[in-house]
DNA sequence: CTGTGTGCAAAGGGTTTGCAAGTAC
DNA sequence: GTACTTGCAAACCCTTTGCACACAG
């Protein structure tokens, strides 16, 4: 797990970014709100950095477009990820749930070092609005 | 859930493949074995199909490719895909577990749909490799 | 015969790469 | 001063779309 070498404007402004998002963003999402203080590219580069040190998770939904969230739960050397995320299909916002999923034991041979568990439906604000 | 349409060669061919495979296959794999065959297109559309009728599922791995495997487990109106995906992360195959992953109760309001859970680690072959 | 399926070409869109200038330490 | 970072432009590559012809039912 690589260090992150220096401490920059632009990667502290990612990290406020997700500080203050109550789901998990986008690689988009997070442009729309930076939009014109950092470049497209910059952004890219800098959440491949946060996940290969373990400041930040991914999550990647069934399209496989990728999310990223503050790793809350996890120290820099152990992702301990094993929560569940939840993506609305509607809102196409991805949420970290509390719950934490229960993999089972894999057979012998197999080692686990991440999980990406994403349930697919509709949360409680779509659900609600769909029913006026 | 849209029914396929019709019979026709190039998707028993695409079926015949997904068959004859240990694991999950993605586009690409799949159109090694059937190059020359068919047009790198076709091959997207009818696998586009089969997840939409159900005949197959797709599985999406943490970098958000996709893989395609045949829904064994799955009748045409109910995906029940809460098994465990295992993607081994040196030889990049995406396998089916028998094991069933226990996703907790949701808080009140949200509705499940889809699960997509991919474990990530080394296959029991490509850990011994490793030992070597 | 009708509407779906296929092949080919091209458009589309997101991600990565190269390089020169900027800057943390 | 040195090595990491950033911005800009362009390359890349995978996926989707359009359209004319083929073919299953």
């Amino acid at each position: 797990m690589k260090k992150q070498k220096r401490n920059t404007p632009t990667k502290r402004m990612v990290i406020e970014v997700l500080q203050g998002a109550e789901s998990a963003l986008c690689h988009d999402d997070i442009e729309q709100v930076l939009k014109g203080q950092m470049d497209r590219v910059t952004i890219y580069r800098v959440l491949q950095g946060f996940c290969e040190d373990g400041t930040v998770h991914r999550i990647t939904n069934l399209s496989g477009k990728s999310y990223y969230a503050l790793c809350h739960c996890c120290s820099a050397d152990k992702h301990e990820d094993h929560h569940l995320h939840f993506h609305c299909t509607t809102c196409e916002k991805i949420r970290c749930m509390d719950e934490t999923v229960f993999i089972p034991n894999l057979p012998a041979g197999f080692s686990m070092t991440e999980v990406n568990c994403v349930v697919s439906g509709r949360c409680p604000s779509c659900q609600t609005a769909l029913q006026k």
